[in-house]
DNA sequence: ATTTGGTGTTGTG
DNA sequence: CACAACACCAAAT
């Protein structure tokens, strides 16, 4: 049966958002680079601009613009005082009282989630007739591939700058390499404008999202759900909600192989000390990430998240 | 500051 | 079945 036909029963009664345009977000990106290596030199705003190759004006306002936050807030944003600020209740977020189970709400304050697990035997019994539809959006951490089953959303990766779509198809369609792929960015489109626009994050239908893993990736990613927007927690934390405390490096494994960046958002996962450690995608993007979440955290649209 | 040793899970042969 | 690889972490240099 045609997904188009089930748009609107998987939750796709909105308005698409306007478009997510954010070419913005190569200068942005560079701006990060270089504060992430030369933040110890307390850089000023306009060498900051000059390294991206704007003046100051016009750098003030695409960041305030991309990030919702000014240049300086944002550095904030990075700093470990700031990461200690989102850890407070690492430990207990992840047990939080609401229960993400099969088919439980996830991320309750902010992006609504449902999601349901498959597990690699189901894939494989019913791969055959399972069919991937992806397509690739501008979003803002740059290009976004999206990729959806009938069930819902599979999966969620970025581009880079440089290397383009090309290396990002072949890394996901390596995780399924039985399933068939079609490319069909219509039907993926409305996934990106409810994803990446806060004001869609709180729609009365929840995201339905369909995590194909091993028992254990699974255990793991249903905790990162808990997770809300404002909030971290730590590789060790994680293991130890499992109930295997010295398992830390097994989750931190387990996280990376996340699927469906951004929507199961392993980039609040951060190390011990608050230190952004690895991200599949590229730490400058995690850095990007936290940085954009903690503009909207501050901003008025806190009243309806 | 850097190195070392102990970890659990997964993919490969 | 064995082994290497890994988005970790604590303890010892």
């Amino acid at each position: 049966m045609p997904l188009q036909t089930n748009l609107a029963e998987r939750g796709f009664d909105f308005m698409p958002a306007m478009p997510v345009i954010d070419d913005d977000y190569a200068q942005v990106r560079r701006a990060i680079s270089y504060l992430i290596d030369h933040w110890r030199d307390q850089p000023s705003l306009s060498a900051v601009a000059a390294h991206v190759g704007l003046n100051e004006t016009r750098f003030q306002k695409l960041f305030k613009r991309w990030a919702g936050i000014s240049p300086k807030e944002f550095v904030q944003a990075l700093t470990i005082d700031h990461a200690r600020h989102l850890l407070r209740d690492s430990v207990s977020v992840l047990d939080a009282a609401y229960e993400v189970g099969l088919s439980g709400p996830g991320r309750l304050h902010d992006l609504f989630v449902t999601h349901e697990a498959m597990t690699p035997g189901e894939f494989k019994a019913g791969g055959a007739e399972l069919e991937i539809i992806y397509g690739f959006h501008a979003c803002p951490f740059g290009e976004a591939l999206i990729m959806t089953t009938s069930r819902g959303l599979s999966g969620l990766a970025f581009c880079d700058d440089v290397r383009g779509r090309a290396p990002t198809l072949a890394d996901m369609i390596r995780r399924w390499p039985n399933a068939s792929y079609r490319e069909d960015a219509v039907v993926t489109a409305p996934y990106a404008g409810r994803i990446f626009d806060p004001l869609n994050w709180r729609n009365e239908t929840p995201l339905r999202v369909v995590m194909i893993g091993t028992d254990f990736e699974i255990s793991v990613w249903e905790k990162l759900l808990k997770i809300p927007l404002g909030a971290a927690t730590t590789y060790g934390d994680l293991a130890a909600s499992l109930g295997k405390p010295k398992a830390a490096r097994a989750v931190g494994s387990a996280v990376g192989r996340n699927p469906v960046s951004f929507v199961v958002p392993c980039h609040r996962v951060l190390g011990k000390t608050g230190a952004v450690t690895g991200y599949h995608w590229g730490v400058t993007r995690k850095h990007a990430i936290i940085g954009w979440e903690a503009g909207v955290a501050g901003s008025a649209l806190q009243d309806i998240l």
